[in-house]
DNA sequence: CGATCAATTGACGCTTTTCAAGAGGCGTGG
DNA sequence: CCACGCCTCTTGAAAAGCGTCAATTGATCG
């Protein structure tokens, strides 16, 4: 039997039914692939369809008035796309893939008829959104009160602990398409002086940035440095049984 | 009739029937009230209520390692406190207000069955804490990419534009009980610049922060100045009717 | 093989922080 | 009623962090 993401994900939070089981099933339409450069969701547009990321990156942006970017969040397998955009009408951000990506679409209206069917599982995604703004949340501390080196250092960390929660990263490192020209976006930082910084943290023998992979040369050190609290993605296990 | 600040607020999402107004109001258990100081919330704590603030000004906010204070959200009257914290078994911040406040308590488990009798209401409810998410979404990008002085000039707008939502403000200003200090600490600035800026702002003849009022000397320059979108704070009306 | 993009490094300058000091308001206790 | 402490606001001077500009390299791609 497959996995799917959002069934692993929903799954963690709220023990469900065989009935809604088939419910999440039935909502996972077409498979869509799409490629670097396309966006998904376009700022300022109004959506009929969420997708769920199966495989590759994604990352979330808003575009400033003066043509600057900030990238709002990463996307990993499993990740919601685009639901706030469904639920509140107008989306407020751009997401376009990292790499190439494979998702699932959900319509707006089966979402709703699954959401009125299920609460249980209602709920479930309610968590999941939670989960997803309590991210955004130590995204914001990260950048409102950290130095440029322990906020590079905190987000490689952070990002490690999500892969690793969908099988794609450990304490030794993982692979990251990511450049550090979105890196700095993300960060609120030039590229510039992402560059030097990760060059600090790399001579430092904490943790290397290159070829597309992350390696955590000394975890422990490196936690230390950032004052890095996984917590806030920990689960005790579902909420309802 | 009294109208609730919940009721509103989900109202205005989702048209509620009279079985769900009645679900709503019994949600309503105590009233409370809490000075100055005193923790609604305190990180790291599991809760086991939520609050609705009835009156008065709270702020969320979360302490680092090295005893700085990044605020991530500022509470108005009809907004929720601790939802997440009830939600995901750890809070990871705190709440404490900022005048005396009033609020409504209501029990994690009576919410959790009214959502669940209410399939409805908790899209209601999803829909109103989407929106949080888009407040300090806009406040990343405002910390992330802005300067001292738009960035000072946009959180103004932004929490006036909140205020008038809810009848607390105008183009013309509010009552503002925030100190430069905790302005300083939901910037991600030191209270020092944050003054400076103030002052700035000031002489130019945009807006004037002072004895507990903020006054939008001239709105429209205002707006121009600091890039101002409120889009993401529009209500387009109920999603299900 | 030219073009584009990611990474890299140096020099310089500006924004913001830090440190320091002082003034005014307000409550509290003697 | 006054003195004192505490908080908030204010301003100046100096230092630090980070951004901008600029130039170079290597890799990929059509």
């Amino acid at each position: 039997m497959e996995t799917k993401p959002l069934v692993r994900k929903l799954g963690a939070l709220v023990a469900l039914t065989d009935v809604e089981l088939r419910v999440l099933d039935a909502l996972h339409k077409r498979r869509r692939t799409f490629a670097t450069g396309r966006d998904l969701v376009h700022q300022g547009r109004a959506d009929q369809a969420t997708y769920i990321l199966v495989s590759g990156w994604a990352v979330a942006y808003k575009i400033l008035e003066d043509g600057q970017r900030q990238i709002i969040d990463f996307l990993i397998p499993g990740d919601f796309i685009g639901l706030r955009g469904m639920v509140s009408h107008l989306s407020d951000h751009s997401v376009e893939p990292v790499t190439d990506i494979e998702v699932t679409e959900v319509l707006v209206a089966d979402f709703m008829t699954a959401l009125a069917d299920t609460p249980r599982m209602a709920i479930a995604v309610f968590w999941a959104t939670s989960r997803d703004e309590a991210m955004v949340v130590e995204h914001l501390i990260n950048i409102g009160r950290r130095d440029a080196a322990v906020r590079v250092a905190h987000f490689l960390l952070e990002l490690g602990a999500r892969l690793a929660l969908v099988g794609l990263g450990s304490k030794a490192g993982y692979a990251c398409p990511l450049t550090q020209y979105l890196l700095a976006d993300a960060l609120g930082l030039s590229s510039v002086h992402v560059n030097r910084v990760l060059r600090q943290l790399r001579d430092k023998g904490m943790v290397t940035f290159r070829d597309g992979f992350v390696t955590f040369d000394d975890y422990g050190r490196l936690t230390e440095f950032a004052g890095f609290d996984p917590e806030y993605l920990d689960q005790i296990g579902p909420l309802l049984k």
